[in-house]
DNA sequence: GTGTATACGTACCGGTCAGTAACATTGTCA
DNA sequence: TGACAATGTTACTGACCGGTACGTATACAC
């Protein structure tokens, strides 16, 4: 459908592209160090050496993960549930919302990025520097937003979002029923709190 | 001290205890996954075999890390600063205050405990029981202190608490002045609107 | 058909991993 | 002195790890 001259409706899949879904599962559920290459070309139905001729070693591989993970997960903060929001507060509510359902539910990882950050704590790994250059990105997103909703602090409230998006993400993998489910409440609270008012 | 019929002031530590130090300091910075046992004798400077007289496996001496790393927990958690307090919300802030400070310093690696439930997403790893068990201790800990500071929903307070603690954990190993910096006022915030006033 | 380029597979490398077998050495206490 | 417990020494195993040298299949050009 993309091109009229598309020889096959679905042509399979690229080596290159098949290797980084594979990872992509991977790495995330059973995260980067527990998986060999082995596996991610066995899932992926290719060979060594094609994992090999596009990415220049493991860690190269793991920074494309990091990098493919960082691309959905705008996409998903940008738009919760498939929606978008003009409302600061409301988008950001909606986020959490959706998040923090997620979180109690059994078998969740949190977030790629930031597991990536415990998984290697040598600041110059390649998927770290990744997920580190997100995080900092994240940071100045969520503190805009916190602007966007008239916080007297707009600094201190993204940080807090922040802090709490972050606790949401490693409660939820530690545990189902975890602090994860009181999060839109705390969420209110404070952003209701750092709101002037009247 | 601790016999009159101790034959030496220093007696040379056992095989066994060299072992729990050198893995402690060595899963704490570097991660359980990331460590060799060759690297863990090493350090404590004994050999393979004197691991495996006292250890069933790697996977039982990480969980043994485990459980001295709570018993050190406990030990800050409780007295904050080396400092006893009776006041619940001062108990709170004090610890809070001690862990951001260390938070945003360089070479910070969070809670172990945390990090070990990230490196072991499977249920069944020793390691990772102990950390999910002290994790639920830690939630019910913190709901009795937030009801002792007269939160009107305790459990609310206690799992906005333990999302903070645990975003410092975490956001506190990706970058110096992270969010972390903010944490103290993000508590106090958290507190103080959900104590009954008036 | 014969080049030629692209895309892929077969088979292998050296190193490191967790874990062990067999034996020698030391210190302690009786 | 003798026995026991704790530790060290040496050498090894089999599995797995990340990574690579080299051969092969397909498709399109002329």
């Amino acid at each position: 459908m993309k091109k009229a001259v598309e020889p096959s409706a679905e042509r399979p899949a690229r080596a290159a592209d098949r290797i980084r879904a594979s990872a992509g599962e991977l790495f995330y559920r059973e995260g980067i160090r527990a998986v060999g290459v082995d596996e991610v070309v066995e899932r992926a139905g290719v060979t060594k050496p094609s994992l090999y001729r596009s990415f220049a070693s493991k860690d190269e591989l793991a920074a494309a993960y990091m990098r493919d993970y960082e691309a959905s997960f705008w996409e998903k903060f940008e738009k919760p549930g498939g929606k978008s929001y003009s409302d600061a507060r409301e988008h950001v509510l909606a986020y959490i919302r959706v998040l923090s359902a997620n979180a109690v539910a059994a078998g969740y990882r949190g977030c790629g990025l930031t597991n990536a950050t415990v998984e290697y704590p040598s600041r110059d790994n390649p998927a770290r520097q990744v997920a580190e250059a997100h995080k900092r990105l994240f940071r100045k997103r969520l503190r805009e937003l916190a602007g966007g909703m008239g916080a007297r602090h707009p600094a201190v409230l993204g940080d807090a979002l922040l802090l709490l998006i972050e606790g949401i993400y490693v409660t939820g993998q530690q545990s189902e029923d975890g602090p994860a489910q009181s999060a839109v409440t705390v969420a209110k609270l404070l952003i209701d709190a750092s709101v002037a008012k009247g």
